[in-house]
DNA sequence: CCTGCCCAGAATGTATACACGGCTGACCGG
DNA sequence: CCGGTCAGCCGTGTATACATTCTGGGCAGG
């Protein structure tokens, strides 16, 4: 053995391996996955093959072929707007549902907690941001706001939506090559965390969703400033080069 | 081979099978689900039980146990509501997008259509509806919406929650043994069809959404209703047995 | 008596052989 | 030259044997 992805089953195994190739952009949308050659080209037989497979449909990132086996899904432009547009509208909702329905003072208290901890983050000198950590801790915070109404529905399909590599709350977090650049839009995302956990506490539902919303709407900001400009920043964003070629 | 249920393959088999057992309260939300066991109940070897499985999860029936294997997913009274909120948030959303970005002719064609062709099963006489004809174009018009807007994001998460049996929108749908008491809602859920074209074809997404989302509304109430009187009417809905006990 | 280790059985993970169906390409007949 | 049919191959579907891991209970030692 000697691919040892570092997973424990070698349906794991394959499924790194193949979620990997797939946001790589190695395997173009619409490409048909045969089961034998991805088999012996991972080293690995047909059966985890198989389920891994099926669990990437589960994901999201391959659909079924008609007449069985896999093929890689395709992501238009248009498709990727509209899976934010569908995280805003989940998040919005989860937000409101939060308000409304009240907060633990548990729950309220660990988000508020990652807040501090994003703000600590900043450091003095906004040049010293520790994207790593702020790459972290924005997830956490994604994450315990989907929990915070106690929905497994809504929880659920938060969880889903954000699997896709391009939807994930950090994917369009200006990364390091681009950092200076984005410096206040990271200090804009964080006021509006701050003021989402005020409005989330307050039970002002209409206000959390609007705030909530108005947050992923930066998700979609960063994706049109990526295609308008010069596609070479594409690849600088982790699930990008999935999405297809992409007509303007 | 006796029980034939009419599928090709042995994993279409078993998957209806099991769908059917899940959705009739046969297997209780939390149950376990044993390949082996299965696979010898159904007569079927254990991959395309396994593959059957996997298939169910992704529909949402059934959860992966954390270490391996499967267990039926609980439907808590709590969770159908939020199911249902959802397929409500998707639909007001889609009926929006549909009427901001307009609406091909043939499209628009087609669900009008729809809609005339339920205006003509409600018949002279309030009480001849014949609801096996409603139940099937009610669902072609819920379809044919999801579609409205070109979006496969949304249309794609819409089949995934219709999937669901008690968040199909036919689910709630009075049948026979309750016809002449709901007879009102069913001519009330058609004016919201036909108000729902309309304010598409007119693109007033506001108005639109706020239709598709009060239409949703309806099977709320109906569930609210089933619950709140003798749950001797629970049996009558498809798959509402798989509702946790629910207590209150 | 309590705790921890170990063993046995069961359930999932994996590999592989074989079955079956559909597609393709070539050959033959008109 | 065109069309139909047949054969062979390729790819998934299925069964099953074997491997591995997890779990629960019992026994032994402290």
């Amino acid at each position: 053995m000697a691919s040892q992805t570092s997973a424990k089953t070698h349906t794991m195994r394959a499924l790194v391996a193949l979620r990997q190739r797939i946001t790589k952009g190695e395997l173009p949308g619409g490409t048909r996955l045969f089961e034998v050659a991805m088999a012996e080209d991972l080293q690995i037989s047909r059966t985890p093959v198989r389920e891994a497979m099926s669990r990437l449909a589960e994901e999201g990132l391959l659909e079924r072929a008609p007449n069985g086996g896999f093929m890689v899904r395709s992501f238009a432009y248009a498709d990727v707007l509209d899976t934010l547009e569908l995280r805003g509208l989940l998040e919005g909702t989860v937000a409101r549902l939060a308000a409304e329905r009240g907060v633990s003072e548990a729950k309220l208290r660990e988000i508020t907690e990652i807040v501090r901890r994003l703000d600590d983050v900043f450091g003095d000198e906004p040049a010293e941001v520790d994207f790593e950590a702020y790459s972290e801790l924005n997830s956490q915070f994604h994450d315990a706001l989907a929990a915070l109404p106690g929905s497994a529905t809504f929880e659920r399909e938060l969880t889903r939506v954000k699997s896709l590599p391009f939807a994930s709350p950090s994917a369009f977090l200006p990364n390091e090559s681009r950092l200076s650049a984005f410096r206040r839009s990271l200090a804009i995302g964080q006021e509006q965390h701050r003021e989402l956990v005020a409005a989330i506490a307050a039970r002002e539902g209409a206000r959390a969703e609007a705030l909530a919303r108005e947050h992923a709407l930066a998700a979609r900001r960063n994706l049109e400033y990526i295609f308008s400009t010069e596609h070479s920043e594409v690849t600088t964003v982790p699930g990008l080069e999935l999405v297809a070629p992409a007509e303007k």
